[in-house]
DNA sequence: AGTGATTTGCACAATGGCGTGCAACTGCAC
DNA sequence: GTGCAGTTGCACGCCATTGTGCAAATCACT
C-alpha cells in the first residue's frame, strides 16, 4: 500500500477509475451514498477507495472536476466559429448534451447546499456564455422570451435537467433525446417551432 | 408535556406553526439540516420539536403533505372551467407559482432519493391532468413541440423549478415572476412568443 | 519462486445525529 | 396562588459514518 498514491501500476489505475465510475453512479442515485456502497459497489473494500482517495471530498471534487471541464470543453466546441446565435445555441445543446447526461450528479449536489455551493462558481464560466450566446440572440431578434438573458439561461439548464430525467423513466428514446433537447430549448428560447425543428435537423446528421 | 399532542393551546399551536415555516425554510437551504438547526431557528429546544412531531419523518411528511395538497387545489384552479388548453396552462402556471414558489424544497427533496421517492408518487395526480392538458393542446394544434407530452410535462415543471432559481438570485422581480413564468412554459409548448405574451397579459390582471 | 506494489480485513477513536426519559421551570387562566 | 399545558435542559443509549493504522493476503511480473 506504500505507492498506493502513485497508481501508474495498472491494477491501481483500473480501480481509480472504476471507483470514479461507480462513485458517480452511485452518487447520481443519491448524494448521501456511503463510502462503504460505492466501495462495495466498485467491488473494492471501503479501505481501498480511501487508499486512491484521503477523504470523500476529495473524491466527490475529482468527479466535479472532470465533468465541469468536460462540460465546458463541449460548450466551447459547440460554439465554435458560428456567428448565429440560434444555430450556436442549437449546436451547444447538442454538444453539451451527451456530458451534462453523464454527469448528471452535478444537478443534484448543486442543489444541495453549503459546502456544494461552490459548483455553481465553478459553473459560472459555462453559464456566462450561455447567457452571451443568449443576449445576443435576444439582441438581434433571433431569440425572444419574456425574461432577461441571465434568466432564461437558467430555464434552460433547467430544461435539459427535465429532459434527462426524462430520459431516465424512458419518456424519451436516448437517440431522439439530443435532438429533442436542442429543439425544445431553442423553442423556449422563442425560436418558432417548425424552424428550431427544420435547423436542428439539419445541424444534427 | 403531558397532552403536548393535544395541541389545542395557543401557545403549542403558535410553535408547531412557527416550527413547521422554519422547516421549510431551512429544508430548502438544506435538506439535511439537523433536528437542532430547525429547533433553534424556531426559537426552541430540539427537544420541543419532538414534542410536536415524533419524528423527522413525520415533520417533513407534513410539509409535503401540506404542499401538495396546495399545489393540487391551485392546479385545479388553475384549469377550472376553461376550455382552450392554451388559456387553461397558462392560469395552470399562473395559480400554481406562488405555491410552488413556497414550497419549493419538494425540489431539493424530490431530488434527492430512496426514501423521498414517494413524493413523486403524491404529486402524480397533479402531474397527470398536466399531461392531459399538454396531450390536447398537442391534438389540436394549439400546442408544438419535438417532445411526447408525458416528457413536455417534465420540462415544463424543472421550467418554474429554474425560474424560482432565478428570482432567488435576483434576475427576476418577483412581481413579474409569475406571468414571466406563464409566458415562458406557453413559448416551451411552441406557443408563438407574440400570442404567449398577450394571452398572459390578458389573463393576468 | 521471489519481489514489490496493491488490496484486504480487521480494529480503533471520533464525530454527530436521532429519539427518549425525567425533573425542573415558565407562563397563562381561573 | 394553585394548577396544568407546554417548555426547557440535561441525561442517556443507539447507530451510522468517517478517517486511520497495521499486518496479512494477493496480484502482476520477472
Amino acid at each position: 500500500m506504500a505507492a498506493m498514491t502513485t497508481g501508474s501500476t495498472s491494477r491501481a489505475d483500473a480501480n481509480r477509475r472504476r471507483i470514479l465510475d461507480v462513485a458517480l453512479a452511485e452518487l447520481l442515485r443519491d448524494p448521501d451514498v456511503s463510502m462503504d456502497q460505492i466501495a462495495r459497489a466498485a467491488g473494492v473494500v471501503r479501505r481501498t477507495v480511501y487508499g486512491h482517495f484521503p477523504n470523500r471530498e476529495t473524491l466527490i471534487g475529482t468527479l466535479v472536476d472532470d465533468a465541469v471541464q468536460a462540460l465546458a470543453d463541449a460548450h466551447a466546441v459547440g460554439r465554435a466559429g458560428v456567428q448565429d446565435p440560434v444555430e450556436a445555441l442549437a449546436r451547444c445543446v447538442l454538444a453539451v448534451w451527451p456530458i451534462a447526461d453523464r454527469y448528471r450528479l452535478l444537478v443534484a449536489l448543486a442543489q444541495r447546499t453549503v459546502t456544494m455551493q461552490g459548483i455553481r462558481e465553478r459553473l459560472t464560466p459555462v453559464r456566462s456564455s450561455s447567457v452571451e450566446l443568449l443576449q445576443r440572440g435576444l439582441d438581434q431578434g433571433g431569440f425572444r422570451s419574456a425574461l432577461p438573458a441571465p434568466a432564461l439561461a437558467y430555464v434552460v439548464e433547467q430544461i435539459l435537467f427535465g429532459l434527462m430525467e426524462a430520459v431516465n423513466d424512458g419518456l424519451v428514446p436516448t437517440d431522439e433525446a439530443a435532438r429533442a433537447a436542442a429543439t425544445t430549448v431553442l423553442t423556449s428560447a422563442g425560436v418558432p417551432a417548425s424552424r428550431a425543428a427544420t435547423l436542428v435537423g439539419r445541424i444534427a446528421e
